[in-house]
DNA sequence: CGGGGAGCAAGA
DNA sequence: CTTGCTCCCCGC
């Protein structure tokens, strides 16, 4: 009898198994564990325990590669998480299936000399950054560089933050590379998901794209990685293992000597730091932009009179707001008590068509009160115009103009953000209302004003990056209005002078890094270690604890710690110790070795606080 | 994650 | 002493 490690994919578990066979390491199999049947993995072979084991019941045809396996390793070590977590990151390889390298004729592309420059400076650099303005044709460039991998016999994995981009990509990528693309996200159902996986098994798939899990499928002969819009936070992921998808295609890179391109508009400040950058700059169709600031709140004069200037030409609109709901606070006037979550830390927003409260962060709702549930009076108020309360309003003031809004209230799904997309792309739309969601990259031909509202309390969050995520936003909306003809841009802020300095993103670029040195990254590294429980006094006795043996440490210095910002959601009190270092090593030995049983840990956390 | 046992409070 | 319940630990 052989005794195997297994570890069990997905939980923080690594247990002992016996066999008579004899199997090899990141072999997939079913083992027990009281009475039920799990997925494990062999990590390795080891001598007759002192205590009897389960036999392992399955060996399965599916095993982990020595590439997946090294890069689950540095995962599972980087980001704090156990081998088994790592591992649920990747789809193994088949042992029925051999990938055959083929080489696949693609159309040609055609490129200007401008991105013809872009695409050469690229492949010289093998790991570059294109930084490239909205409607630059920074996709043509990517289709162009992995036509040549395609026609070499290799593979390409093109990255996208959201699911919800992938459609659109999808159209572009077939028309080029037809039946070799393969859409993969954890979204698909069970049998697209077969269908895309038998031509991956094959070698058939030339072109793999979707959001992060895109990244872990079990590709033979992969020869270029591309992330577009990579500034996107959407890149790293908010539960075990927290990876950012964009690093972790860095480090493939490196390790597995590979090209790696990323691409945006709007770069974030360490990759521009980090990267050799090829600007490419200006649209090729399209008009001239002209940006007006204005310091009022709400539909000010200036905003109806461009709306009404804008529709009367039959033009769209986009208007963003970070703000979902009527509402985002009910306020008593009497006693100044804002109406909380039960659960959570934080007001409850208004929302009309509900005719209730809703939490935002645990989704709990309840009737809009009469009366202030604090002193009883009847003097509720609202405070904070959200998306549907905006669109409402604009509804009142244009009645004979379609106006849809675009938000995670109203696209709840695919289909309905597809419907939409289509149908304002088809002009049955005129003012789209909308959220962040605005901002993502879809494609929206005839815009001729972009109104960007409120932009000042994404600005004001308490966060090092929130510079750069208003900043970004805010050249990302611009980006979306003009397209083809002339358009307008309106910008609603009291902080006039920071937008339109950083309407020139590379400038803000350049002085957010004066800004950083010494003090975030990508001059030293950040990791926050999270403390999650339902009894405070627990989380905060867990923290104090790693924060005790956390001082001893030499070249580390702990930025802050205490209660999150938003203390408690979903009933579980947060605590929180920021910490950082020039040295990522340093940094993860004090994490090891002072960490306790509730501490979850985030490497270069993309929030703060 | 999920079942089961420890440990504690309330009831009879 | 039973019953019920929460919490925490262990799983091979």
């Amino acid at each position: 009898m052989y005794y195997y490690e297994v570890a069990i994919i997905g939980r923080p578990l690594v247990l002992i198994y016996t066999s008579s066979n004899d199997i090899q390491n990141g072999s997939i199999v079913d083992v027990p564990i009281k009475s039920r049947i799990y997925r494990g993995v062999v990590i390795r072979k080891i001598a007759k325990p002192s205590f009897e084991c389960e036999e392992i019941a399955v060996i399965t045809d599916f095993y982990f590669s020595s590439d997946q396996w090294q890069l689950a390793k540095f995962i599972s070590s980087y980001y704090v998480a156990s081998i088994g977590e790592a591992l649920a990151l990747f789809v193994p390889f088949s042992k029925e299936n051999k990938q055959t390298p083929t080489i696949q004729k693609v159309e040609p592309i055609k490129l200007s000399t401008a991105q013809l420059e872009a695409l050469n400076f690229a492949k010289a650099k093998k790991h570059s950054l294109l930084f490239g303005d909205t409607g630059s044709g920074k996709t043509q460039i990517y289709m162009a560089w992995m036509k040549e991998i395609v026609e070499s016999g290799k593979q390409a994995i093109f990255l996208m933050p959201e699911i919800s981009l992938t459609p659109q990509m999808q159209k572009r990528l077939e028309a080029v590379f037809g039946s070799a693309v393969v859409i993969w996200h954890s979204k698909l159902s069970k049998k697209r998901k077969e269908q895309a996986l038998a031509k991956i098994y094959s070698g058939e798939a030339k072109v793999v794209a979707g959001p992060r899990s895109a990244l872990f499928l079990p590709l033979k002969h992969l020869g270029l990685i591309i992330v577009d819009e990579e500034h996107d936070d959407s890149y790293k992921s908010q539960s075990r293992p927290r990876i950012h998808a964009r690093d972790v295609a860095l480090y493939m890179g490196k390790k597995f000597d590979i090209p790696v391109l990323l691409g945006s508009a709007t770069p974030s400040v360490t990759s521009y730091y980090k990267l050799p950058t090829f600007r490419l700059k200006g649209t090729f169709h399209g008009g001239k932009k002209r940006f007006v600031f204005d310091e009022g709140s709400g539909l000010t004069p200036a905003i109806v009179s461009a709306l009404t200037y804008t529709l009367d030409r039959k033009k769209q609109v986009l208007i963003f707001l970070p703000t979902r709901a009527n509402f985002k606070y009910l306020v008593c006037q009497s006693c100044g008590e804002i109406i909380k979550c039960p659960y959570c830390a934080v007001g409850m927003s208004v929302h009309f068509d509900k005719h209730a409260l809703v939490c935002h962060y645990c989704n709990y709702k309840e009737y809009i009160p009469k009366y202030c549930p604090a002193c009883q009076q009847e003097s509720l108020s609202t405070q904070r115009v959200g998306t549907a309360q905006l669109q409402q309003e604009l509804q009142t003031l244009f009645p004979l103009s379609v106006i849809e809004r675009f938000d995670k209230d109203s696209v709840s799904t695919q289909r309905k953000l597809e419907k939409l997309i289509n149908s304002f792309s088809k002009k049955e739309i005129n003012v789209l209302v909308g959220t962040q969601m605005l901002s993502k990259g879809h494609d929206y031909p005839d815009v001729a004003l972009s109104v960007i509202m409120d932009i000042d309390y994404v600005l004001a969050m308490a966060d090092y990056r929130a510079g750069e995520r208003a900043a970004a936003l805010c050249v990302q909306i611009a980006g979306r209005a003009g397209r083809k003809e002339d358009a307008m841009v309106i910008v609603q802020t009291h902080n006039r002078a920071f937008f339109e300095r950083y309407l020139d993103y590379e400038r803000f670029l350049k002085e957010e890094l004066e800004n950083r040195k010494d003090l975030y990254p990508p001059f030293v590294k950040l990791a926050q270690l999270n403390f999650v429980h339902k009894n405070r006094a627990k989380a905060m006795s867990a923290m104090e604890e790693v924060y005790g043996r956390l001082l001893q440490f030499e070249d580390i210095e702990i930025v802050g710690f205490g209660p999150n910002a938003v203390e408690k959601i979903a009933n579980k009190y947060r605590f929180h110790i920021l910490l950082r270092s020039k040295s990522a090593k340093k940094l993860l030995e004090a994490i090891y070795a002072s960490k306790n049983e509730l501490c979850e840990v985030d490497m270069d956390p993309v929030q703060v606080g």
